[in-house]
Order: structure tokens, then C-alpha cells, then sequence
RNA sequence: GCCAGGGUGGUGUAGCCUGGUUAGCACAGGGGACUGUGGAUCCCCUAGCCCGGGUUCAAAUCCCGGCCCUGGCCCCA
């Protein structure tokens, strides 16, 4: 009789090469977030479901993993931290010293349909920058965003900004009501081709002079100083001009921090989250896997206030693992992890006084810093050199009761299959030693 | 939520179309040959038809439903 225990549908097991690569990558992001000086937090994986609904967006509540706790309360995993962390700032820090600098690594739970790069839990390491509204604040988290790909190893990419405020803007000019209706369409437009992309417009119901205006608008894709112009001759407000005179300097910036080779304006990017206010930004990097945008953020100034706090700007961004990792991998750019012991101690018989002498030696190496192992299930010493030469273990040490008379243990090489006796007390720096060279 | 293709020991697979012995093979795991010397060899053992229903004398095989996987749509990290 055998228990049906399955895995959760969308969710996964991490074994340990997974675990020691996934953690490689979270050190070298941790280490650019604290070089920004950004200082890590944790939330709670779950909150009041009203939380995450407060921000609006019916496909997102749609995919909450929500349920009644004992105490009747309705909560809800997290789909993401952004929610969490303004409500952490909201609680505790609207006095603190601004700007807040925060970041996270953690799990996220959405409940949608599995597929390539995408699960019903996933993790994202990301930052948010609360308290400045100046876009020397969206610079640095942009920059921050570049730098933290450029650590992993991740050498082909680009950052594609956009601009929410500009997005409204051209709905207004076209006289759109359903401006996300709008920003769907357009963000779809490398899937179609120009024909398909014309005619789902014009189902969409837009004249001759709105998808002539929407066909430029796309085309506003590229380098910033070839395609920032072709934006000032489309916008005509006030406040348009007023935003791209804002990329401008946006753009000047990044090219300060010496990220501005990564830099792509694209007016066609929308986000799918409803709380971004002005610049929007994703990065992608060209794959044969299937995986689209690795990451991206941008600015939410009014989600501070909706969350019943003082007006607050706010930016940030989240950077996919379950989108990177594979890339990184695909690009062979994650060392592989070491995961065999430098020594394997086997002792020979089942004698006490054998097998303490192999604690003692395993313990020793463990003390001086060695990564050492002992033979624990009582196999034969053909066996036990069996495993150790399967997994790779460079030196073994041979405890039996012959040499132990004598006070000696065998070190054996692997490779070279040559043995020497040595003293049991010296067989610590014998092994330091041979594993320094 | 929708669509397509899949699901056979831990892993990879044969068998399915054309229903019929004890579901075959390889690797991995455990033990032995071998009570102090390895990756070899030989032997033994462990272990499987995703779940439920239907058709049939008989189902891994055919049919229906579900679950899960892979990918696509939607959406997104």
C-alpha cells in the first residue's frame, strides 16, 4: 500500500546542485544590493488578502492563494512584495530618515497556469527605494538594476524603459477609454506581425489616425538619443513634454553610472501591475528557451497614499529567479558547485576502537576547516572506496586496527591510487597540506 | 480558465497502433563473491504500468473523466 504523496502542482523540489547554484546567484545579487547600500527585509508570507487587493487589478486578486486561517482572518500568500513592503513603511517608517532603502530575496505564490519559466511559487530578489521622487532616485535603482545582471555574469541584455505618463497621454490624444486595453495590444506587438498587429487594432476599434499614431508610437524603440526625438514630435502636452525632458536626464544620468550601454527607450512597454505611475522598465536577454522578461520595476508614487500613508514616491524593482537562473545556466555561466567531501574517512570492521579513531580524525579535519566525511553505514572497505571514487573525493583516509597498533592511519590518493602511513596526530597537516596545492 | 502533446520501478526506456505467459532492458540503490584496498566482472535483492470508471472472458494497451508534467494562449517574474 503506497501513499499518493505528490508535489504541489506549479511548485518544485530544489536538490542540492539547484540549491548551491540558486544560492551562488543570491550572493552576488545580495552583495551589489548592500554595495547600494540597500539593507535586506523580510516580510511575512502571507498577509490580510485586503492588502493585496487595496492596489486593484482583478487578474491579480484572481490569482492570490487566499484562505481562511483558524481565527477566521482571510489572508493571502504573497504575489509579490512590493504590497508587503509598503505596508511595512506605512506601519513603521514614514519617520524615518528618507530615502528607505530595502531589499529582499524571497518566495512569491501566484496561482496560474504553469509553464516555461513560470510556477505557482517563485522567488524574486528585488529593491525598493522609498522617499525620493527625483529621477536621481530612478536612475540609481536602474543602475542598481543593470549591475545586479552584470554580477551574475550575465553579459548579453538590455534594460527597455518606458513611461506610464506618456502611455495615459496617448490614450488621451486617441480618445481610448480602455487605456489598458490599449497597453495590452501594444505590449503584444513583437508577438504579431505588422498585418495581424494593424488588424487586432482595428478590431481593438481604432481609425486610420489612431493606428497611424500607435505604429509611431512603437517605433519610438531604440537608443534613446535616436528615439527620444521621434517622442517630442508625437507628444505635444505640456506634461508630455515635461516627462521626456525627465528621460532625458534619466538617460544622462545612466550614462554617468556607465550603464548606459544597456539602455533601451521602448514607449511600447506597459507592466502589467496597475500602481505604476511614470517610468516603467524590464530587461531582457535573448534566449532560445522561451523566457521573456527577466525582471523589471519602475516608479509607484501613489501606492504609499492608497495604502493609507502620507503621499510617498516610491521605485523599484524585482528580478525574476525562475527567468534568470535558466539563462544563466543556458549560458553554462554558473560554476558548478562542488558538493563531494576532500576526505572521506573510512575505518575497517565494526571495533569501537577503530571507529572512534575514525571520529576522531573526521572531527579533527572538520575542526581545521576541512570538508571531511565518514563511513556510516558499515560497508567493506571495496565498497567504501567504491562510493568515495564514484563521488569524486580526492584523499581517503583508512583507519584500521594494523596500523592503529602502531598509532598510524593510511592516507590514500584517489587519483595516483598511492598510500602513506602516518601518524594519527599528524595527519590533520598531512592532509592540509595536500589539499592546499 | 482555454488549447496541444505526454505520464511504465529512483532515472532513462521497450511493450500500446494490432488487448492474451511471470511487464523486458539499462543505469542507480542494497547485499554477496572479496573479514585491509576503489570505479571492473559475476550473482542475488529492492522497486513500476498516474488515479477512478467503462468496454471485454481478458486492459499498461481501447473509451470517458480527473490529476500531474511539458509547452502555447491569457497574464506575468
Amino acid at each position: 500500500m503506497k501513499l499518493k504523496l505528490e508535489r504541489v502542482k506549479g511548485t518544485r523540489d530544489l536538490l542540492p546542485e539547484e540549491m548551491a547554484k540558486r544560492r551562488w546567484v543570491f550572493e552576488r545579487l545580495r552583495e551589489v544590493f548592500e554595495r547600494y547600500n540597500f539593507h535586506e527585509v523580510l516580510t511575512p508570507t502571507f498577509e490580510y488578502t485586503e492588502l493585496f487587493k487595496l492596489r486593484s487589478g482583478e487578474e491579480v486578486v484572481e490569482q492570490l492563494y487566499a484562505f481562511d486561517d483558524k481565527g477566521g482572518r482571510n489572508l493571502s500568500l504573497r504575489p509579490d512584495m512590493t504590497s508587503s513592503v509598503a505596508r511595512l513603511y506605512v506601519n513603521s517608517f514614514q519617520n524615518a530618515p528618507k530615502p528607505v532603502k530595502w531589499y529582499y530575496i524571497a518566495n512569491m505564490f501566484r496561482y496560474e497556469e504553469p509553464q516555461s519559466g513560470r510556477y505557482r511559487e517563485f522567488w524574486q530578489a528585488g529593491v525598493e527605494l522609498l522617499g525620493s521622487s527625483r529621477v536621481e532616485a530612478d536612475a540609481e535603482v536602474i543602475a542598481l538594476f543593470v549591475e545586479s545582471y552584470l554580477a551574475t555574469g550575465l553579459d548579453e541584455f538590455t534594460v527597455n524603459i518606458g513611461d506610464r505618463i506618456l502611455l495615459d497621454e496617448f490614450a488621451r490624444m486617441l480618445g481610448v477609454k480602455d487605456d489598458i486595453g490599449l497597453m495590452r495590444l501594444i505590449d503584444k506587438k513583437d508577438k504579431l506581425s505588422e498585418e495581424d498587429f494593424v488588424e487586432a487594432l482595428k478590431e481593438f476599434g481604432l481609425d486610420d489616425y489612431g493606428i497611424e499614431k500607435v505604429i509611431a508610437l512603437i517605433e519610438i524603440k531604440g537608443l534613446p538619443d535616436e528615439v527620444l526625438p521621434k517622442a517630442e514630435e508625437l507628444f505635444t502636452s505640456r506634461e508630455a513634454k515635461v516627462e521626456i525632458a525627465r528621460i532625458y536626464e534619466l538617460v544622462d544620468l545612466l550614462n554617468t553610472y556607465g550603464v548606459g550601454e544597456r539602455i533601451l527607450i521602448d514607449l511600447g512597454i506597459a507592466r502589467g501591475f496597475d500602481y505604476y505611475t511614470s517610468v516603467v522598465f524590464e530587461a531582457i536577454a535573448p534566449n532560445d528557451i522561451g523566457i521573456g522578461s527577466i525582471g523589471g520595476g519602475g516608479r509607484y508614487d501613489n501606492l504609499i497614499e492608497v495604502f493609507g500613508g502620507k503621499p510617498t514616491p516610491a521605485t523599484g524593482f524585482a528580478i525574476g529567479i525562475e527567468r534568470l537562473i535558466p539563462i544563466l545556466e543556458w549560458k553554462g555561466i554558473i560554476p558548478e558547485p562542488k558538493l563531494r567531501p576532500d576526505i572521506y574517512v573510512i575505518p575497517i570492521g565494526k571495533e569501537s576502537g577503530v571507529r572512534k579513531a575514525a571520529v576522531e580524525v573526521v572531527t579533527a579535519l572538520r575542526m581545521a576547516g576541512v570538508k571531511a566525511d565518514i563511513e556510516l553505514t558499515g560497508r567493506k572497505i571495496g565498497k567504501a572506496l567504491d562510493y568515495a571514487g564514484r563521488l569524486g573525493v580526492p584523499y581517503v583516509i583508512i583507519i584500521g586496527k594494523r596500523d592503529l597498533a602502531e598509532g598510524k592511519v593510511t592516507v590514500r590518493d584517489m587519483e595516483s591510487g598511492e598510500q602513506r602511513v602516518v601518524g594519527k596526530e599528524r595527519v590533520v597537516e598531512e592532509i592540509l597540506n595536500l589539499t592546499a596545492l
